[in-house]
DNA sequence: TTGTGTTTTATTGCCTCC
DNA sequence: GGAGGCAATAAAACACAA
């Protein structure tokens, strides 16, 4: 690339060059003048053009209204700072005026294309040449981009976390209610042990023999999701050593005992019929079903038998995993 | 003062559109 | 084919800590 110091070679270099130099020229004396530069005067802009660093100049209300962005330069106060500051500036880049920076960004603000006309206007009263005009704008798209960018992965992270967050708290709900089913099922089976009514089987009695995975989790398979939170915790504030307050549903559960010799207990699921409006008939409807357990314990209920060995959860059909001993 | 990182201005090359 | 846009990049200007 080009050496520190050089000025701008290329296509597009020219216009820039004759411009800076344009600048240079109005404040230097003209023995300092290239030919080059006599050339680039020709392209002066007919106004009080801005004079390199921001440091240089001064202008007041440019960003307030409609007025030129000139209107309001004392150019006589700034004249002799302008050309002490302009010395000490080589021929090299130079930044805009805080001042033309702001009428840029305005103007940005209002639309960050820009059209040929509007290109030539804003030159012209920035004193700049329509294509730095165009390579500020352009820089500027680039950033705005860049920040458009950061800003949408800013928000796509926010989403992502808050969407895990939801994940591991419905992770954790989802286990609390699995290890109550497992401590209402152990209630219950003591509790139908103890009645002697049903000689239902304690899973933990033959797991040595068994699979660790049937024997454990019995019910780890089962679709878990559809259980509605707020039943969890209304059984938590319920005497959990009832077992007519005990778990199934006779809507979304439907309790099923079928007389399998020693080995039949099951409980048929319907799920899709669960959803979270129904948490209040999910509730009523655990009770009663409880009510209708309660009362087969006492009424002999029909089509149990009085010697069932297996409590568990169905479903060959639906790849859940039951115990059988 | 100097080294280093960041920002700004500008160039280059490629692409699209008219 | 020329104009204009964009991405990548260079390099000057600037900020700032040591």
């Amino acid at each position: 690339m080009m050496a520190p110091g050089m000025l701008y070679g290329g296509a597009g270099a020219s216009n820039y060059f004759d411009g800076v130099l344009i600048q240079k020229q109005r404040v230097m004396s003209s023995s300092t003048t290239t030919p080059k530069e006599h050339l680039g005067s020709l392209f002066a802009p007919a106004s009080s053009s801005f004079l390199g660093s921001s440091s240089m100049v001064s202008f007041g209300g440019v960003n307030g209204g409609k007025r030129s962005f000139f209107d309001s330069f004392d150019q006589e106060d700034n004249e002799a700072d302008e050309l002490g500051e302009y010395l000490h500036q080589s021929e090299k880049k130079r930044r805009l005026t805080e001042n033309q920076v702001q009428f840029l960004e305005k103007s940005f603000d209002e639309e960050n294309k820009l059209e040929p006309e509007r290109k030539v206007q804003l030159a012209k009263e920035l004193g700049l040449q329509p294509r730095q005009i165009a390579i500020w704008f352009q820089n500027r798209r680039a950033r705005w981009k860049t920040k458009q960018l950061e800003k949408d992965y800013e928000e796509l992270r926010n989403r992502y976390d808050t969407l895990k967050s939801n994940y591991n708290n419905l992770l954790k709900e989802k286990e609390n209610l699995t290890a109550e089913v497992f401590q209402l099922t152990d209630k219950l089976l003591a509790k139908e042990k103890g009645n002697g009514q049903l000689a239902l089987c304690d899973t933990r009695e033959n797991s040595d023999a068994l699979p660790k995975e049937t024997v454990a989790y019995p019910i780890s398979r089962i679709e878990m999701s559809n259980v509605p939170a707020r039943v969890h915790k209304q059984q938590q504030q319920e005497d959990l050593s009832s077992a007519k307050s005990d778990v199934f549903d006779s809507e979304s559960v439907h309790s099923t005992f079928i007389d399998q010799g020693d080995s039949a207990y099951v409980f048929e699921t319907e799920q899709s019929e669960l959803s979270q409006d129904d948490d209040e008939n999910f509730s009523k409807t655990m009770l009663s079903t409880a009510n209708l357990l309660g009362k087969a314990e006492d009424d002999d209920y029909p089509g149990r038998s009085s010697n069932l060995s297996y409590f568990g959860f169905p479903v060959e059909d639906q790849g859940f995993g039951f115990w059988t001993y």
